[in-house]
DNA sequence: CCCAATCTCCCTATCACTTGATAGGCTGTA
DNA sequence: TACAGCCTATCAAGTGATAGGGAGATTGGG
């Protein structure tokens, strides 16, 4: 049974990735757990702790799933999923387009999201910067399908990396 | 000189650019501005009625920009030009990472303008997979270098892009 | 075993502030 | 006269955040 911590943990990263950082509140993610706003406070002070510990959370998530990958299209499937099951953008992808917006605790937990993809991808395609472009172009490509509301988007931008 | 409705559409776009939709207010624009923001109210109705109107003139610039490109390198410029002179994202890149907290008609927008890139840069690359991976690239290192806060990083990216 | 102290987790109530939007008035120009 | 462009004033709603209370579990000393 996942705790009341978790679920508000849940409902701020969906509406982080559908709404991006400014546009969820303590109270939306209040109402989808079931509890008022000022419960949310109580396990984070500030919407800047809030949403640093979502990051962190997608961080270490993400990159356990890709930590045995040998592979540019495991990486291109990671991506993949999130964004066929739930229709969502990498969390760090929406907190870098509002960059001006984030309290810097948050910033640098899309900092770090990036450099730690960058030299983990280093290992699979042997230098930084395929590495680069290959983040670059996974990222974009969830991007383009999703404002275009197709998910073949993505395969096809996708489909040349390895 | 500049009109007013000019100087309103131009905060407004550096705005978005910077904090996404949700991050910008009609009373941050007026103040850009030096008028009020019922003021604004007179130029463009509804927020939605000016992001569209800024997503759509973005668009036009853009594409006037690229239009006799005959390289992706030319794009590829385009793009770093904003980047470099304000550490600005494309505004339709931040837009679509604010997907669902968008109005129909700003939606609409961006999405129009990653269709007609595709179908422009088609006519360079000679295919809309090659076409559709490019623009993708580009949108992810313009995120990419922002988040890191290194140019460079753009560079990196799309140094093999053509 | 008991019971007080403490802690966790949630609540109500409220704060000051910001938000998008509207009504209606003033002024200069056409 | 009529319109454009700006204003003041105001609205209802939503914002992050705080103070303080209450119910229930946990804990530790006797």
């Amino acid at each position: 049974m996942p705790s009341k911590r978790t679920d508000i943990l849940d409902s701020a990263e969906r509406r982080i990735r559908s709404f991006g950082y400014t546009g969820f509140s303590f109270r939306d993610v209040a109402s989808d757990v079931g509890i008022k706003s000022a419960s949310v406070h109580h396990h984070f002070p500030t919407k800047g702790d809030l949403a640093a510990e979502v990051a962190h959370r997608y961080s270490d998530r993400f990159f356990e799933e890709v930590q045995s990958a040998k592979t540019v299209t495991q990486w291109t499937a990671a991506f993949r999923t999130a964004l066929s099951q739930d229709g969502q953008l990498c969390l760090c992808g929406v907190l870098a387009a509002n960059r001006d917006a984030l309290p810097p605790g948050v910033a640098q937990e899309a900092r770090a999201f990036f450099e730690t993809a960058i030299e983990a991808l280093s290992k699979i395609t042997g230098n930084v910067e395929s590495a680069t472009r290959t983040l670059a172009t996974l990222e974009g490509a969830m991007i383009l399908a999703r404002s275009l509301g197709d998910l073949s988007v993505y395969d096809t931008a996708t489909k040349g990396l390895r």
